[in-house]
DNA sequence: GCGTTTCGCTACGGGCTCGTAGCGTTCTAG
DNA sequence: CTAGAACGCTACGAGCCCGTAGCGAAACGC
Protein backbone atom coordinates (compact mmCIF):
# COMPACT_ATOMS: atom_id res chain seq x y z
CA UNK A 1 0.00 0.00 0.00
CA UNK A 2 1.15 3.79 -0.18
CA UNK A 3 2.75 5.40 -3.75
CA UNK A 4 5.43 2.35 -5.41
CA UNK A 5 8.91 3.59 -5.76
CA UNK A 6 8.94 5.41 -9.36
CA UNK A 7 10.41 3.57 -12.00
CA UNK A 8 11.28 6.79 -13.91
CA UNK A 9 12.93 8.26 -11.46
CA UNK A 10 15.34 5.42 -10.69
CA UNK A 11 16.38 5.48 -14.18
CA UNK A 12 17.10 8.56 -14.35
CA UNK A 13 19.25 8.73 -11.75
CA UNK A 14 21.10 5.76 -13.48
CA UNK A 15 21.31 7.75 -16.42
CA UNK A 16 23.00 10.37 -15.05
CA UNK A 17 25.12 7.94 -13.16
CA UNK A 18 26.12 6.61 -16.40
CA UNK A 19 26.97 10.22 -17.68
CA UNK A 20 29.27 11.01 -14.99
CA UNK A 21 31.46 7.97 -15.38
CA UNK A 22 31.37 8.31 -19.20
CA UNK A 23 32.10 12.35 -18.67
CA UNK A 24 34.31 12.20 -15.82
CA UNK A 25 35.04 8.58 -14.53
CA UNK A 26 33.78 6.84 -11.09
CA UNK A 27 35.46 8.86 -8.54
CA UNK A 28 33.40 11.50 -9.92
CA UNK A 29 29.75 9.49 -8.97
CA UNK A 30 28.60 11.06 -5.75
CA UNK A 31 25.14 11.53 -4.66
CA UNK A 32 25.01 15.27 -4.75
CA UNK A 33 26.46 15.18 -8.10
CA UNK A 34 23.69 12.15 -9.01
CA UNK A 35 20.75 14.39 -7.59
CA UNK A 36 22.03 17.89 -9.65
CA UNK A 37 22.13 16.33 -12.85
CA UNK A 38 19.49 13.73 -12.49
CA UNK A 39 16.95 16.82 -11.39
CA UNK A 40 15.97 13.71 -8.52
CA UNK A 41 16.36 14.79 -5.19
CA UNK A 42 19.02 13.27 -3.63
CA UNK A 43 16.50 12.00 -0.57
CA UNK A 44 14.42 10.03 -3.48
CA UNK A 45 17.75 8.61 -4.22
CA UNK A 46 18.18 7.15 -0.75
CA UNK A 47 15.18 5.78 -1.05
CA UNK A 48 16.15 3.65 -4.27
CA UNK A 49 19.99 2.67 -2.72
CA UNK A 50 21.14 2.65 0.81
CA UNK A 51 24.21 4.69 -0.24
CA UNK A 52 26.00 6.30 -2.99
CA UNK A 53 28.09 3.18 -3.20
CA UNK A 54 25.25 0.90 -3.89
CA UNK A 55 24.15 3.62 -6.45
CA UNK A 56 27.74 2.95 -8.17
CA UNK A 57 27.82 -0.58 -7.80
CA UNK A 58 24.44 -1.14 -9.83
CA UNK A 59 25.34 1.20 -12.62
CA UNK A 60 28.34 -0.49 -12.48
CA UNK A 61 26.25 -3.71 -13.02
CA UNK A 62 24.49 -2.20 -15.74
CA UNK A 63 27.17 -1.95 -17.91
CA UNK A 64 28.95 -4.91 -17.33
CA UNK A 65 25.78 -7.39 -17.84
CA UNK A 66 25.54 -5.08 -21.27
CA UNK A 67 29.18 -6.40 -22.63
CA UNK A 68 28.09 -9.55 -24.71
CA UNK A 69 30.96 -12.26 -25.15
CA UNK A 70 31.92 -13.14 -28.57
CA UNK A 71 31.92 -17.01 -29.95
CA UNK A 72 33.77 -19.88 -32.01
CA UNK A 73 35.66 -21.51 -34.94
CA UNK A 74 39.33 -23.02 -34.71
CA UNK A 75 41.83 -22.25 -32.34
CA UNK A 76 43.40 -19.48 -34.20
CA UNK A 77 40.07 -17.97 -35.00
CA UNK A 78 38.78 -18.32 -31.62
CA UNK A 79 41.18 -16.93 -30.14
CA UNK A 80 40.98 -13.63 -32.50
CA UNK A 81 37.47 -13.35 -32.42
CA UNK A 82 38.24 -13.19 -28.38
CA UNK A 83 41.04 -10.94 -28.50
CA UNK A 84 39.43 -8.95 -30.70
CA UNK A 85 36.50 -8.39 -28.65
CA UNK A 86 38.60 -7.75 -25.53
CA UNK A 87 40.36 -4.65 -27.82
CA UNK A 88 37.05 -3.11 -28.78
CA UNK A 89 36.24 -3.43 -25.07
CA UNK A 90 39.01 -1.96 -24.28
CA UNK A 91 38.97 0.87 -26.71
CA UNK A 92 35.98 2.32 -24.95
CA UNK A 93 37.72 5.09 -22.58
CA UNK A 94 34.64 4.39 -20.29
CA UNK A 95 35.46 0.41 -19.42
CA UNK A 96 39.32 1.46 -19.12
CA UNK A 97 38.16 4.38 -16.69
CA UNK A 98 35.58 1.92 -14.97
CA UNK A 99 37.89 -1.10 -14.70
CA UNK A 100 40.86 0.63 -13.52
CA UNK A 101 39.22 2.60 -10.93
CA UNK A 102 37.44 -0.38 -9.55
CA UNK A 103 40.98 -2.16 -9.36
CA UNK A 104 42.03 0.73 -6.94
CA UNK A 105 38.85 0.61 -4.84
CA UNK A 106 38.94 -3.48 -4.40
CA UNK A 107 41.94 -2.69 -2.86
CA UNK A 108 40.22 -1.70 -0.32
CA UNK A 109 36.55 -2.02 -0.27
CA UNK A 110 35.34 -5.42 -0.40
CA UNK A 111 32.48 -4.14 -2.25
CA UNK A 112 34.31 -3.64 -5.04
CA UNK A 113 36.77 -6.59 -4.78
CA UNK A 114 33.29 -8.42 -5.82
CA UNK A 115 32.92 -6.35 -8.89
CA UNK A 116 36.64 -6.92 -10.43
CA UNK A 117 36.34 -10.29 -9.66
CA UNK A 118 32.74 -10.38 -11.47
CA UNK A 119 34.74 -8.56 -14.15
CA UNK A 120 37.51 -10.27 -14.30
CA UNK A 121 35.41 -13.47 -14.45
CA UNK A 122 33.40 -12.37 -17.45
CA UNK A 123 36.57 -12.00 -19.60
CA UNK A 124 37.78 -15.34 -18.88
CA UNK A 125 34.70 -17.36 -19.19
CA UNK A 126 34.35 -17.19 -23.17
CA UNK A 127 38.48 -17.85 -23.09
CA UNK A 128 38.22 -20.75 -20.55
CA UNK A 129 35.79 -22.25 -22.91
CA UNK A 130 37.69 -21.73 -26.31
CA UNK A 131 40.74 -23.29 -24.20
CA UNK A 132 39.24 -26.56 -23.09
CA UNK A 133 37.61 -26.95 -26.74
CA UNK A 134 41.18 -26.34 -28.40
CA UNK A 135 42.52 -28.97 -25.78
CA UNK A 136 39.88 -31.45 -26.70
CA UNK A 137 40.54 -30.98 -29.88
CA UNK A 138 44.11 -31.91 -29.26
CA UNK A 139 45.19 -28.27 -30.67
CA UNK A 140 47.25 -27.69 -27.49
CA UNK A 141 49.67 -29.38 -26.08
CA UNK A 142 47.93 -31.87 -23.33
CA UNK A 143 50.76 -30.68 -20.96
CA UNK A 144 49.62 -27.49 -20.22
CA UNK A 145 47.47 -26.50 -17.21
CA UNK A 146 44.29 -24.28 -18.75
CA UNK A 147 45.05 -22.00 -16.09
CA UNK A 148 48.64 -21.07 -17.45
CA UNK A 149 47.38 -20.93 -21.01
CA UNK A 150 45.06 -18.24 -20.11
CA UNK A 151 47.21 -16.20 -18.68
CA UNK A 152 49.29 -16.46 -21.25
CA UNK A 153 46.81 -15.67 -23.85
CA UNK A 154 44.90 -12.33 -22.04
CA UNK A 155 47.93 -10.99 -20.21
CA UNK A 156 49.95 -9.39 -23.15
CA UNK A 157 46.92 -7.71 -24.43
CA UNK A 158 45.82 -6.59 -20.80
CA UNK A 159 49.31 -5.55 -20.11
CA UNK A 160 49.04 -3.17 -23.09
CA UNK A 161 45.98 -1.75 -23.30
CA UNK A 162 44.93 -1.95 -19.78
CA UNK A 163 48.04 -1.02 -17.90
CA UNK A 164 50.54 0.67 -20.17
CA UNK A 165 47.31 2.42 -22.73
CA UNK A 166 49.47 1.67 -25.34
CA UNK A 167 47.81 1.45 -29.35
CA UNK A 168 48.28 -2.04 -30.60
CA UNK A 169 48.87 -2.28 -34.46
CA UNK A 170 46.62 -5.12 -36.31
CA UNK A 171 49.85 -6.30 -37.60
CA UNK A 172 51.00 -6.60 -33.35
CA UNK A 173 48.10 -8.59 -32.32
CA UNK A 174 49.23 -11.20 -35.46
CA UNK A 175 52.50 -11.85 -34.59
CA UNK A 176 51.84 -12.08 -30.60
CA UNK A 177 48.96 -14.83 -31.87
CA UNK A 178 51.46 -16.47 -33.51
CA UNK A 179 53.80 -16.29 -30.81
CA UNK A 180 50.69 -17.62 -28.64
CA UNK A 181 50.23 -20.24 -30.68
CA UNK A 182 53.67 -21.62 -31.11
CA UNK A 183 53.67 -21.76 -27.45
CA UNK A 184 50.41 -23.70 -26.88
CA UNK A 185 51.04 -26.16 -30.07
CA UNK A 186 51.40 -29.90 -29.21
CA UNK A 187 54.96 -30.68 -29.20
CA UNK A 188 56.01 -32.62 -32.17
CA UNK B 1 70.32 34.45 4.26
CA UNK B 2 67.53 33.86 6.65
CA UNK B 3 67.05 30.31 8.14
CA UNK B 4 66.93 27.93 5.53
CA UNK B 5 64.26 24.85 5.41
CA UNK B 6 64.69 22.13 7.75
CA UNK B 7 65.96 19.08 6.48
CA UNK B 8 64.73 16.95 9.40
CA UNK B 9 60.63 18.52 9.01
CA UNK B 10 60.97 17.55 4.99
CA UNK B 11 62.34 14.04 6.48
CA UNK B 12 59.66 14.02 8.99
CA UNK B 13 56.88 14.69 6.76
CA UNK B 14 57.73 12.63 3.64
CA UNK B 15 58.21 9.24 6.33
CA UNK B 16 54.66 10.27 7.39
CA UNK B 17 53.83 10.06 4.00
CA UNK B 18 55.22 6.59 3.39
CA UNK B 19 53.25 5.61 6.50
CA UNK B 20 50.00 6.59 4.90
CA UNK B 21 50.89 4.92 1.70
CA UNK B 22 51.78 1.71 3.43
CA UNK B 23 48.43 1.79 5.95
CA UNK B 24 45.79 3.52 3.71
CA UNK B 25 47.01 3.75 0.11
CA UNK B 26 47.86 6.85 -1.62
CA UNK B 27 44.46 7.72 -2.24
CA UNK B 28 44.25 8.20 1.48
CA UNK B 29 47.31 11.00 1.52
CA UNK B 30 46.29 14.53 2.84
CA UNK B 31 48.08 17.40 3.74
CA UNK B 32 46.45 17.40 6.64
CA UNK B 33 46.66 13.71 7.91
CA UNK B 34 50.46 14.34 6.98
CA UNK B 35 50.39 17.30 9.01
CA UNK B 36 48.84 15.72 12.37
CA UNK B 37 50.93 12.07 11.78
CA UNK B 38 54.33 14.06 11.29
CA UNK B 39 53.84 16.82 13.88
CA UNK B 40 54.93 19.20 11.31
CA UNK B 41 52.55 22.05 10.91
CA UNK B 42 50.81 22.17 7.69
CA UNK B 43 51.75 25.71 7.01
CA UNK B 44 55.70 24.20 7.16
CA UNK B 45 54.70 21.60 4.20
CA UNK B 46 53.26 24.08 1.98
CA UNK B 47 56.51 26.07 1.90
CA UNK B 48 58.31 22.69 0.83
CA UNK B 49 56.08 21.61 -1.40
CA UNK B 50 53.74 23.59 -3.89
CA UNK B 51 50.84 21.21 -3.24
CA UNK B 52 49.42 18.16 -1.93
CA UNK B 53 50.23 16.53 -4.80
CA UNK B 54 53.41 17.46 -5.19
CA UNK B 55 54.59 15.70 -2.01
CA UNK B 56 52.75 12.54 -2.99
CA UNK B 57 54.82 12.47 -6.33
CA UNK B 58 57.97 12.79 -4.21
CA UNK B 59 56.89 9.90 -1.91
CA UNK B 60 56.19 7.88 -4.80
CA UNK B 61 58.99 9.12 -6.52
CA UNK B 62 61.39 8.05 -3.35
CA UNK B 63 60.19 4.58 -3.54
CA UNK B 64 60.39 4.31 -6.88
CA UNK B 65 63.94 4.73 -7.15
CA UNK B 66 64.67 2.41 -4.09
CA UNK B 67 63.62 -0.34 -6.47
CA UNK B 68 66.85 -2.46 -8.30
CA UNK B 69 66.63 -4.32 -11.21
CA UNK B 70 68.46 -8.00 -11.59
CA UNK B 71 71.43 -8.63 -13.41
CA UNK B 72 72.16 -11.36 -16.09
CA UNK B 73 73.23 -15.09 -17.24
CA UNK B 74 71.42 -17.23 -20.20
CA UNK B 75 68.09 -16.49 -21.21
CA UNK B 76 66.21 -19.03 -19.17
CA UNK B 77 68.13 -17.85 -16.36
CA UNK B 78 67.69 -13.61 -17.39
CA UNK B 79 64.21 -14.15 -17.46
CA UNK B 80 63.51 -16.13 -13.97
CA UNK B 81 65.96 -13.66 -12.56
CA UNK B 82 63.53 -10.87 -14.65
CA UNK B 83 60.29 -12.41 -13.56
CA UNK B 84 61.42 -13.59 -9.21
CA UNK B 85 62.39 -9.92 -9.49
CA UNK B 86 58.97 -8.88 -10.51
CA UNK B 87 57.09 -11.35 -8.51
CA UNK B 88 59.05 -10.00 -5.42
CA UNK B 89 57.83 -6.48 -5.95
CA UNK B 90 54.48 -7.00 -6.59
CA UNK B 91 54.49 -9.08 -3.44
CA UNK B 92 54.64 -5.96 -1.77
CA UNK B 93 51.35 -5.02 -1.06
CA UNK B 94 52.59 -1.22 -1.15
CA UNK B 95 53.56 -1.30 -4.31
CA UNK B 96 50.37 -3.02 -5.85
CA UNK B 97 48.67 -0.54 -3.95
CA UNK B 98 50.68 2.37 -5.24
CA UNK B 99 50.63 1.41 -8.91
CA UNK B 100 47.19 0.81 -8.61
CA UNK B 101 46.45 4.23 -7.57
CA UNK B 102 48.73 5.52 -9.83
CA UNK B 103 47.27 3.95 -12.65
CA UNK B 104 44.00 5.18 -11.68
CA UNK B 105 44.81 8.84 -11.74
CA UNK B 106 46.98 8.72 -14.45
CA UNK B 107 43.53 8.60 -16.28
CA UNK B 108 42.59 11.88 -15.13
CA UNK B 109 46.10 13.81 -14.15
CA UNK B 110 48.96 14.23 -16.25
CA UNK B 111 51.23 14.44 -13.21
CA UNK B 112 50.36 10.79 -12.60
CA UNK B 113 50.81 9.61 -16.23
CA UNK B 114 54.36 10.89 -16.22
CA UNK B 115 54.62 8.49 -12.58
CA UNK B 116 53.31 5.54 -14.55
CA UNK B 117 55.58 5.58 -17.16
CA UNK B 118 57.92 6.41 -14.86
CA UNK B 119 56.82 3.16 -13.22
CA UNK B 120 56.65 1.01 -16.60
CA UNK B 121 59.89 2.15 -17.77
CA UNK B 122 61.77 1.03 -14.76
CA UNK B 123 59.95 -2.17 -15.18
CA UNK B 124 60.54 -2.90 -18.55
CA UNK B 125 63.87 -1.51 -19.34
CA UNK B 126 65.89 -4.36 -17.87
CA UNK B 127 63.65 -7.27 -19.83
CA UNK B 128 64.01 -4.52 -22.66
CA UNK B 129 68.11 -5.39 -22.39
CA UNK B 130 67.37 -9.18 -21.48
CA UNK B 131 65.91 -9.45 -24.71
CA UNK B 132 67.92 -7.68 -27.30
CA UNK B 133 70.82 -9.59 -25.84
CA UNK B 134 69.11 -12.88 -26.22
CA UNK B 135 68.29 -11.82 -30.20
CA UNK B 136 71.56 -10.83 -30.59
CA UNK B 137 72.91 -14.50 -29.16
CA UNK B 138 70.66 -16.18 -31.37
CA UNK B 139 68.68 -17.46 -28.59
CA UNK B 140 65.22 -15.77 -30.17
CA UNK B 141 63.59 -15.81 -33.33
CA UNK B 142 65.19 -13.12 -35.26
CA UNK B 143 61.66 -12.42 -36.67
CA UNK B 144 60.27 -11.57 -33.31
CA UNK B 145 59.94 -7.67 -32.02
CA UNK B 146 61.19 -7.20 -29.02
CA UNK B 147 57.97 -4.87 -28.03
CA UNK B 148 56.07 -7.74 -28.80
CA UNK B 149 58.02 -10.25 -26.92
CA UNK B 150 58.12 -8.06 -24.00
CA UNK B 151 54.44 -8.16 -23.50
CA UNK B 152 54.58 -11.51 -24.04
CA UNK B 153 56.82 -12.75 -20.92
CA UNK B 154 55.63 -9.39 -18.88
CA UNK B 155 51.46 -9.55 -19.94
CA UNK B 156 50.49 -12.81 -18.10
CA UNK B 157 52.70 -12.18 -14.60
CA UNK B 158 50.69 -8.66 -14.39
CA UNK B 159 47.41 -9.97 -15.18
CA UNK B 160 47.77 -12.52 -12.31
CA UNK B 161 49.77 -10.29 -9.71
CA UNK B 162 48.42 -6.72 -10.52
CA UNK B 163 45.16 -7.48 -12.06
CA UNK B 164 43.62 -10.63 -10.95
CA UNK B 165 45.50 -10.31 -7.06
CA UNK B 166 45.89 -14.01 -7.39
CA UNK B 167 48.91 -16.15 -6.14
CA UNK B 168 51.16 -18.20 -8.43
CA UNK B 169 52.56 -21.31 -7.44
CA UNK B 170 56.30 -21.95 -8.45
CA UNK B 171 55.55 -24.11 -10.28
CA UNK B 172 53.48 -22.52 -12.53
CA UNK B 173 55.87 -19.56 -12.65
CA UNK B 174 58.05 -22.79 -14.44
CA UNK B 175 55.22 -23.79 -16.65
CA UNK B 176 54.82 -19.96 -17.90
CA UNK B 177 58.57 -20.09 -18.64
CA UNK B 178 58.38 -23.13 -20.77
CA UNK B 179 55.62 -21.78 -22.66
CA UNK B 180 57.37 -18.25 -23.08
CA UNK B 181 60.60 -19.73 -24.09
CA UNK B 182 58.54 -22.25 -26.77
CA UNK B 183 57.42 -19.25 -28.77
CA UNK B 184 60.61 -16.90 -28.57
CA UNK B 185 63.07 -19.94 -29.45
CA UNK B 186 64.47 -20.00 -33.23
CA UNK B 187 61.95 -22.00 -35.49
CA UNK B 188 63.98 -25.21 -36.61
C1' DG C 1 74.29 40.37 17.07
C1' DC C 2 70.97 41.38 13.46
C1' DG C 3 68.13 40.64 9.96
C1' DT C 4 65.66 37.35 7.42
C1' DT C 5 63.24 33.38 7.02
C1' DT C 6 61.33 29.13 8.68
C1' DC C 7 59.10 27.10 12.44
C1' DG C 8 54.78 25.79 15.00
C1' DC C 9 50.36 27.46 16.34
C1' DT C 10 45.53 28.77 15.63
C1' DA C 11 42.33 30.03 12.73
C1' DC C 12 39.83 30.96 8.72
C1' DG C 13 37.09 30.46 4.14
C1' DG C 14 35.41 27.92 0.54
C1' DG C 15 34.38 23.70 -1.24
C1' DC C 16 33.08 19.14 -1.45
C1' DT C 17 31.22 14.80 0.58
C1' DC C 18 27.65 12.00 3.11
C1' DG C 19 23.34 11.00 5.15
C1' DT C 20 19.16 12.86 7.69
C1' DA C 21 15.10 15.86 8.92
C1' DG C 22 10.82 18.28 8.15
C1' DC C 23 7.45 19.83 5.09
C1' DG C 24 3.87 20.21 1.66
C1' DT C 25 2.46 17.79 -2.57
C1' DT C 26 1.44 13.99 -5.59
C1' DC C 27 0.50 9.53 -6.64
C1' DT C 28 -1.53 4.89 -6.20
C1' DA C 29 -3.26 0.63 -4.07
C1' DG C 30 -7.00 -1.07 -1.64
C1' DC D 1 -12.05 8.12 -1.65
C1' DT D 2 -8.86 7.70 1.60
C1' DA D 3 -4.66 6.29 3.85
C1' DG D 4 0.05 5.62 3.21
C1' DA D 5 4.15 6.25 1.13
C1' DA D 6 7.20 8.41 -2.45
C1' DC D 7 8.10 12.77 -4.44
C1' DG D 8 10.62 17.34 -4.59
C1' DC D 9 12.28 21.09 -1.82
C1' DT D 10 15.22 23.29 1.57
C1' DA D 11 18.04 22.88 5.07
C1' DC D 12 21.12 21.08 8.38
C1' DG D 13 25.27 18.82 10.88
C1' DA D 14 29.43 16.68 10.70
C1' DG D 15 33.37 15.59 8.39
C1' DC D 16 36.90 15.92 5.20
C1' DC D 17 39.70 18.46 1.90
C1' DC D 18 42.55 22.45 0.19
C1' DG D 19 45.39 26.48 0.59
C1' DT D 20 46.19 30.96 3.12
C1' DA D 21 46.76 34.45 6.96
C1' DG D 22 48.71 36.33 11.06
C1' DC D 23 51.24 35.60 15.08
C1' DG D 24 55.38 34.90 18.33
C1' DA D 25 59.51 32.16 18.72
C1' DA D 26 63.40 29.91 17.11
C1' DA D 27 67.28 29.26 13.93
C1' DC D 28 70.61 30.39 10.73
C1' DG D 29 73.78 33.37 7.38
C1' DC D 30 76.42 37.24 7.17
Amino acid sequence: MGRPLSDTARAKMLAATHDILRELGPDAVSVDEVSRRSGVAKTTIYRHFASGTTLLLHAIDEIVDSITPPDTGSLRRDLEAVVANYLEMAQDPLLRRLFVAVLNRSVTDPEFLAARETLLEQRRSPLWQVLVRARDRGDIDSGISIEVALDLVEGPFVLRRLVADQPLAPGEVDEMLDLILRALSPQD
